[in-house]
DNA sequence: CGATTTTTTGAATCATATCAACGTACGTGG
DNA sequence: CCACGTACGTTGATATGATTCAAAAAATCG
C-alpha cells in the first residue's frame, strides 16, 4: 500500500526509513468505487489525496451543465482543490472517481503536523505544487496556440496511460471540444496513417 | 520604494517592523524600460519580481512565431518563471516591459537565506504560489467552456486596470484570439449597450 | 441476451481566423 | 509646430474548424 508513496517521495526528497515510517502514520487509506466523490462542489476541500490504485478526475460544472475536466489523476499522483484546502473557503470543483480506486487521505490538520514533524516535506508540497502550475501553463498556451487536433496528440504523448483507460468523452472534456469533434479527428488522423 | 512591498506583506503574514527592514536588505531594486526584458526565453530564471510601478507580461512563442501571455503583471504584483527558478531549466517564456517599470527583485540566493532568516515567508510563497495556480485553474475551466466574449467580458471584471492600460492586441493575445477578433466583439457590445 | 452508454456519422449552422485594406493616433525629427 | 512614419485599431469578404441536433452503429455491462 504504501510503497509506492514512499518511492514517489524519495523521488523528490531525502528521507529516512524512519522518517518515512512516521509519515505514513498520517495518512489514512480510502477506497472509492467508480463514480463516487472525493470532493462535491460546494463542499470545503480538507485533503490531499495521493493515488495508489485507479484513477479520478477533478471538474467544473458550467451553467449549462457542462463538465469541464481540469485533472486526472491516475496512480502516483495527487489530487485535490489546494485553493479551498488552504483558503477553506467552498470549492469550485467536483472530484470523482472513474474507476475503482484506492487512496492514501492526508487530511489538513495531518498535514499540518507533518509538516511540524518533518519539515522537508515543505519541499515536497511546494515542489508538487510548481509541478501543478506549470502544467497549468503549459495548458492555457497550448489551449491559446494550438488546434485540437495537436492538443489531442500532444494529450496522447503526455499521458498514453490515461488516453488509454478513459472514455474517449472524458478526454473531450479535457480538451475542451465536443465528444463529436474527438470523434472526427481521430477519425482525421487514422486516414492520414 | 518599500512602501508598496510592505503592505503587500502584512496583508498576508504578520511581520514585525525589524523583520520587514531585515527583509528589505534582500531585495534590489531594479527599473525597467519599455519592451526591455527581465527574462528572456532560453535563460534560466533566476529572481522573483515585485512590481512597484509599470507594467509587465510574460508570453510564450510559438511555432508560428505568435506570443500568448500567459500573465500580466502591474502594481502589487509578482512575476517570474516559478518552474524554472526552482529547476533551474531553461524557461520556456519571455518576461518583458509594456511600461516604464520599477521592480523589487528577490534573487534565488537571496531568497534562500530570506526563508532562514525568516521562515514565515516560506508561507507567504505558497499564499503566492497558491494564488496563481487558482487563477490559472479558473483561467483554463473559462477557456474551455466560454466564448471570447464572455472570456473578454470576465477579463474586463478581473483586470479593469490592466484592461485600461494594455494595448488591445495585448488582451486579444492573453484571451486567444486574434486583434481583429477582439475588434469585432467590442463593436458588437457597444452596439448591445 | 437485452439495456444502456459510448462512439460515429451526416447536415446545417455558428464563431473565429485569415487576408487585405483602410483609418486613426501618437511621437519624433526636420 | 507640422509632416511623416509607425503602431494600433477597424472593417469587409471569405474560409475554416468546431458545434449542434439528430440518428445510427458499436461497445459495455448486468
Amino acid at each position: 500500500m504504501y510503497d509506492l508513496l514512499r518511492a514517489h517521495i524519495l523521488k523528490r526528497v531525502n528521507l529516512t526509513d524512519e522518517e518515512f515510517a512516521r509519515c505514513t502514520t498520517f495518512f489514512v487509506p480510502r477506497k472509492l468505487r467508480k463514480n463516487q466523490f472525493l470532493l462535491r462542489e460546494g463542499e470545503v476541500c480538507t485533503s490531499l489525496a495521493f493515488v495508489v490504485k485507479g484513477c479520478l478526475r477533478c471538474y467544473s460544472v458550467d451553467d449549462n451543465g457542462e463538465e469541464h475536466i481540469v485533472q486526472f489523476a491516475i496512480e502516483d499522483w495527487w489530487i485535490s482543490d489546494p485553493y479551498s484546502a488552504l483558503t477553506r473557503e467552498p470549492s469550485e470543483y467536483t472530484i470523482d472517481a472513474l474507476e475503482d480506486s484506492e487512496l492514501l487521505l492526508l487530511e489538513k490538520s495531518a498535514e499540518q503536523r507533518l509538516l511540524q514533524e518533518i519539515p522537508k516535506f515543505e519541499r515536497l508540497f511546494r515542489l508538487l505544487l510548481e509541478n501543478r502550475f506549470v502544467a497549468n501553463q503549459r495548458r492555457i498556451a497550448a489551449t491559446l496556440s494550438t488546434s485540437a487536433e495537436e492538443r489531442y496528440l500532444s494529450f496522447l504523448r503526455s499521458y498514453p496511460a490515461i488516453a488509454q483507460r478513459v472514455p474517449q468523452s472524458q478526454i473531450a472534456s479535457y480538451l475542451g471540444i465536443t465528444p463529436q469533434s474527438l470523434s472526427r479527428i481521430r477519425k482525421g488522423l487514422s486516414e492520414k496513417g
